[in-house]
DNA sequence: TATAATACTTAGTAAATTGGTGGGATTTGA
DNA sequence: TCAAATCCCACCAATTTACTAAGTATTATA
């Protein structure tokens, strides 16, 4: 039940953009650096982010990437659906969902619907805002 | 953040102990036949459940396993949290954590702090006996 | 007491996934 | 034109996943 480096190093990624946000356009090696991720990965994973509108690009000299939106405008649910392609926690809950011939009587199917549904609900409740914000509402109370 | 068929398999497992809980020893052949997994996989996932005292088992002739308690008494979490190893979204939070030298000013620990919290709060929610009951709760409401 | 059914143990393994690296082509401001 | 940057495609090693194989140990029953 793991979120992958892709999804962690997106995430990562445009909150360094969001903190940067009014520095124009910011290249690759800097995130990389400043994040100590490889850039030669980080290039696999801008493209996701960059086909779904997620943040903008120039190329060629003094080019680089500036995001989209403002941070308030992201919750962490989309960028991780995007880069993890489902957060879904078993297939048959996936986008396209794998057959199963026994879900008709599948005992567990409610289960995970409801755990499908607390995930993507708290994932999509906290903005990159709130992280830059360190919101404290973020981790329930107990 | 996949569930894997070890925790998916042993979770099935106990469901159907628990819905034949009365029927005294049940051999490890007839549940793969009932459920359509494989005996000789299932043969490594019981020792996990085994010791940790959720069943019972009985070698030899008319062995088999039964529930060590009432269904009502094992909760999703546990089990899946004996299974899986740890359920933990990120390795930073598994119960032996890896090192991180980030940990001092991670910005999205918190995020992953709160995403452990939903999940584990709503796994510990359910028992056994809510899914035998196809309790509507299990999928909270819109 | 022999037998057959069962749990238990250890090892191996093919396929998929993860987490990258390498080499270059393309674009663009200075 | 040059250098800095994005973009693109292929490759790869290690790990994990989801099993399978082959046997040993135990025990009720005939």
């Amino acid at each position: 039940m793991k979120i992958s480096t892709k999804g962690r190093y997106a995430l990562r990624m445009l909150l360094d953009l969001a903190e940067h946000k009014n520095d124009g356009f910011i290249a690759l090696k800097d995130i990389a650096a400043r994040q100590g991720i490889s850039k030669k990965y980080l290039e696999q994973i801008i493209p996701i982010l960059n086909r779904s509108d997620v943040l903008n690009a120039n190329r060629g000299y003094q080019g680089g990437y500036r995001l989209a939106k403002s941070p308030d405008k992201y919750t962490v649910g989309e960028i991780l659906r995007l880069t993890e392609g489902s957060i879904a926690p078993v297939a048959c809950l996936d986008h396209n969902p794998i057959e199963c011939d026994r879900s008709d009587d599948c005992l567990t199917l409610p289960l995970w619907q409801g755990l499908n549904k607390v995930i993507n609900d708290y994932l999509d409740s906290v903005t990159l805002q709130d992280i830059l914000d360190n919101k404290k509402e973020m981790v329930a109370n107990d």
